[in-house]
DNA sequence: ACCTGAACACCGTTCAAGT
DNA sequence: ACCTGAACACCGTTCAAGT
């Protein structure tokens, strides 16, 4: 246990995630962020013993923002929705990094509450066993997804524009780029998840 | 035009592949694979223009092997679980490259048919106008995530060993990574998709 | 015409030295 | 005790040169 440090562990996720906002995940380096802290880059092995822990330190930042108490509400349809909903919203703040999300799925804490909290809702439902576990696993592939496809850009962004270009390749394609101009990052990621939670029974 | 070539772009894409196959995403490089192929690392420039594009070739090589024609099956339903088990199939033989799915699930054509198959079959069912993309988006990020997540390490692998044994700080985790044990990913994945799939109505 | 080595501007990290 | 520069083994890529 060192004694006295010039920086605590949350300055320096905050450094390294500004830097991810500013200018990407492929920008955030030891030394971008060593520079973002005026600090030699050497001194962040004070805090961290490896670029992946401050990887992980981003990732806690932004998810220990996300109240993972579960919310008060009538169905336990509403409170999956709700808890997702809140983890999206958290998320979508800082776009670049969800792809540190997937890549520390397993070692962050912030994932694990989610997770805990999930489950908490379904086994109030009555979901029990191996039906527990598939449900579960739909519930983090479709968030995990959902999260990672609005990040990399909307349906209604840009990518959609040259996707409805492709009409003689791909109709329906282009179609359904049409289509999904009218459609926001919320109503897709919401009225996605009611489907799946639609589909799920204990 | 370039007149005579030595290797063409499948053999490279299957060195570059075979790279991944063994040593890991990580280890993909261009003076990796120039090695693979016994080349200077240069050389490589002659076929591609770019490091992305080189990754480009690996997702077109192993989404290049699936049949996207629409399955001729009974239900709707059924004829989109195939695509997706298809897909599956695919990628689950090359896990290691799951992550280049999704950097470049844009700009692949290997990507674009694959959307085009399951949007003709969601066209056929009935499903129209902004339904056909919260569908569509729906099944997408469903399967990317759990393409994902099958990919970095199933929930019956070695990281639900490590969740079973947090009993104390999250209870539900440890209790669900337990009764994971006995679903293969195939169920996972089958299963999982079967829910999303009873959610949909046109 | 096709291929490639040297060189440049970057990485993460070790290690020995500064204050 | 805390911090850091030099150095090492890597990257992707430019450019001029080899055959």
């Amino acid at each position: 246990m060192p004694r006295k440090r010039s920086l605590t562990t949350d300055q320096l996720a905050a450094a390294a995630l500004a830097v991810v906002d500013r200018d990407g995940l492929a920008v955030l380096t030891m030394r971008t962020v060593a520079q973002e802290l005026n600090m030699g880059t050497m001194s962040l092995y004070r805090y961290v013993t490896d670029r992946e822990q401050l990887e992980r330190l981003v990732v806690e930042l932004v998810l220990g923002g996300v109240d993972f108490t579960v919310p008060d509400l009538p169905t336990w349809q509403e409170r999956i929705a709700e808890l997702c909903e809140r983890i999206r919203l958290a998320v979508q703040a800082h776009p670049a990094m969800v792809p540190l999300l997937l890549v520390h799925r397993h070692a962050s804490p912030g994932v694990r509450r989610s997770g805990e909290a999930m489950l908490s809702v379904l086994a109030g439902a009555g979901f029990a066993g191996e039906r527990r576990v598939i449900a579960f696993r739909a519930l983090v592939s479709y968030l995990i997804g959902a999260l990672q496809a609005e990040g990399l850009g909307p349906l209604s962004g840009a990518g959609t524009d040259v996707l409805a270009t492709l009409g003689e390749q791909y109709p329906y394609l282009a179609e359904t780029a049409v289509s999904a101009r009218g459609v926001t990052p919320q109503r897709e990621f919401g009225e996605g998840l009611a489907l799946l939670l639609r589909g799920l029974t204990p």
